[in-house]
DNA sequence: TTGCTCCTCACGTCACGTGAGGTGGC
DNA sequence: TTGCTCCTCACGTCACGTGAGGTGGC
């Protein structure tokens, strides 16, 4: 006859690697218990028991209420064993998005810090780059009774309303060259990078440039995008997308923040007076 | 000038998300600090902590330690944040495909539950089974000591020591029609049905028949699956997967177990005195 | 004075971890 | 008697949750 064999909480730990403390534990609780008490009070599993404990370690594993699963172990049916499978799958899916968007901020911080470390402040430079989905947030208003932060703050709601994670990096949009020229502390939008977003930066030529400092501290900065546009024969085209490469999440003083700009090029057509290699 | 405003623990919670008093609790162990505190005790956060809290949620996210968290907010730089980012990354990794396989058991239960629902147990019927991905145990011994169920604990060890994760169904293996008749319940080695198994069962047409009862009680199956092959003239060719459709899992009553036993079918070529139609 | 917001202190809980001290069969 | 295994009881801890009771500015 097979099955009659039983096991010591000793064995059963060790063939199922659950540890004999969070047998009794289980026990205790109700989670989980031996198919028979000795008269001396040991507790004995059966062998079958194994594929039961790995399933309840499956359902652990997706934080169900230890109690949850006790009550659904004691009244156990295919039918009710497929309608907790179902919510244990839905809690799944729900935490398989988060953990993907864990994974997409850790390493869009992580290539952020990277470009930060590696970056030359003083030097500008033309890349290409490939499309970035955003969240465009609402135009901002900049109202001077006080609440500066009063339109970054209406950003987070809205895009917390939207089902944006906060936790992607966040930068500001302006305009245009000119915008970005006249207020530096003052973006036209606040974006996030998640990748929820339905905008996007398109792809293309990009000229990107370095300021170290506060939050709207950009000093020179569109200065100098601008006259390198103008000696290299480039024209800024539109929005310039600013993002913190170094912010917050990765420095404690805000003077060694480390903003990046870009912007868009295009190839201006020569024309008189002008050679479109600058004048260096 | 930018950033001098500062927020009460009340809209930050709001901005955040994150509730006032987990807000305080992250204050007292020092996992996440107010930049300022009022001289009556009040807490006060600055905007661009937002952004800081936030990445804090996605540490926590990834189940890291809050001491931790606290320790390494306290050092901030770039290459620790990187250090740190990294680390965390290969925890979600791990997290990841731990999930990944929560799903998959999850849905492999939920399929045989349902085969196991709507089974009939005195039907034999024909189907097409796509190649599945299993594990296979070392062949097993059946002592007589006494321990019966030593060759399934040494299957389970194996497993493990191989990274296998045992939460997948396991089945029987039998070498062929003729081992399973013999000894239907001692079936020539166990497998786990685990998609990271380096072996298979090979896709084709399997004739599938089912049994209730215990472990090894498959009252008549391997007759039945004989008869029906010697009536539909075909010959059934290679080993014979058993697997509990119903089991441990989802059913407390033993004898309410439903095993599914399945073996490929080729068909024989016609010979004197079978016209292949069976005699029914 | 009345709300409202904020504070600390303290106790509860959930899922364990970690001994301490005792039993019982070979 | 000596190990070995198993038991219960009890206290610690980690990340919160939930009041109770009190302060302080409009």
């Amino acid at each position: 006859m097979v099955g009659t064999e039983l096991l010591s909480i000793k064995e059963f730990a060790e063939y199922t690697g659950v540890k004999q403390h969070i047998l009794r534990h289980y026990d205790d609780i109700g989670v989980f218990s031996p198919v028979e008490r000795g008269a001396n009070g040991y507790r004995y599993y059966s062998p079958q028991q194994i594929t039961a404990l790995n399933m309840v370690n499956v359902y652990l594993g997706v934080k169900a209420m230890h109690r949850e699963i006790g009550e659904f172990n004691q009244n156990r049916s295919p039918q009710s064993t497929l309608d907790f499978l179902r919510q244990q799958g839905r809690k799944i899916d729900a935490e398989l998005s988060r953990l993907h968007d864990a994974y997409a901020i850790l390493h869009l911080y992580e290539s952020l810090i990277s470009e930060g470390l590696t970056a030359d402040e003083d030097q500008l430079l033309l890349r290409e780059c490939p499309e970035l989905p955003l969240f465009l947030g609402p135009v901002n208003q900049f109202a001077t009774d006080g609440q500066f932060y009063s339109d970054f703050i209406d950003f987070c709601r809205t895009a917390r309303s939207g089902g944006i994670n906060l936790s992607y990096p966040i930068g500001g949009l302006y305009q245009d060259i000119d915008s970005f020229t006249a207020a530096p502390d003052q973006p036209t939008r606040f974006f996030s990078t998640s990748p929820h977003g339905s905008q996007t930066k398109p792809a293309g030529r990009y000229l990107v440039g370095y300021a170290r400092g506060y939050y709207g501290a950009l000093q020179g900065l569109p200065q100098r995008l601008s006259q390198y546009a103008a000696e290299q024969g480039l024209r800024l085209d539109g929005p310039v997308y600013v993002l913190y490469v170094l912010d917050e999440v990765s420095v404690a003083d805000p003077n060694q923040f480390l903003a990046q700009a870009s912007v868009r090029v295009q190839k201006l057509p020569k024309t008189a007076g002008t050679d479109g290699r600058g004048s260096r």
